[in-house]
DNA sequence: ACATGTTACGTTATAATATAACATAACAGA
DNA sequence: TCTGTTATGTTATATTATAACGTAACATGT
């Protein structure tokens, strides 16, 4: 399925993965600390890894990364999140019309669309 | 128009509006330096009240601030950019049925929308 | 087997972004 | 004048992210 992951991205992939929040690259590292990780470094290297193969994406505006919950994500670069202000829970978005409003949206400015980020904000299903 | 701003926060407003490009805090911070702004809680504090009152957004992940170019901007929380991967302008977007859009988004959901973060990346029609 | 390129790793240090904490000043309203 | 609130100045520190260096692991072509 994913590219075959070395040891330190199958850690970081597998701290994010039994979180049910998004973590901190710090908080990483606290959690995997016992199994070995020593440094920001490979904390941050693994990120990047994860990311570019759609493993991983990161929260922009939480600092923190969520592990993908979907086979082969397409969302490289472009991502659309709902996330919990009670229970910080992100649900992924994967509305395959959402790009095409934003290329419209931004033809309306004569602005030629290449990716996008959204974060959406409220309360979830289980909190409300 | 604006609720009388003290002499710091005209003082980063004015920065902010003098730049083309979003500026991180710590570039405010030198730009005004000569104006008698000495440390970063200055200019955090600034932004902080700038930013409550729609005079100023940030870019999430860019880690930036801008000035908005809206007389009595209704942004608070909720803000939507474009953002020109070349020339680093930033064009805010005010479709009002952008949150509507949003909101259905959400009910699909489940998902009490309560605010947003909008940033589309691309090429601006000056750099095209 | 060996040279080579590429990718990952480990480690130390540091940069960049943001906030805490504390003491003081300025000012409006009772 | 007292008091509460907001803003200020300042020092220190927390948090997030990268730079820079040397080494190891490994695949591939010869």
């Amino acid at each position: 399925m994913e590219p075959n992951l070395t040891n330190n991205q199958k850690i970081v992939l597998q701290a994010l993965e039994d979180s049910e929040q998004p973590l901190g690259a710090y908080s990483i590292l606290f959690n995997i600390e016992k199994k070995g990780i020593k440094s920001p470094q490979q904390v941050y290297r693994a990120l990047d890894k994860l990311i570019e193969i759609g493993a991983v994406h990161k929260i922009e505006s939480l600092n923190s990364y969520i592990a993908c919950k979907h086979k082969d994500c397409k969302a490289r670069e472009s991502t659309s999140f709902l996330i919990c202000q009670e229970c910080q829970k992100v649900y992924e978005v994967l509305e395959s019309d959402l790009s095409d409003k934003f290329i419209k949206l931004s033809q309306v400015s004569n602005f030629k669309y290449s990716t996008h980020n959204l974060e959406i904000f409220g309360i979830c299903e289980l909190c409300d």
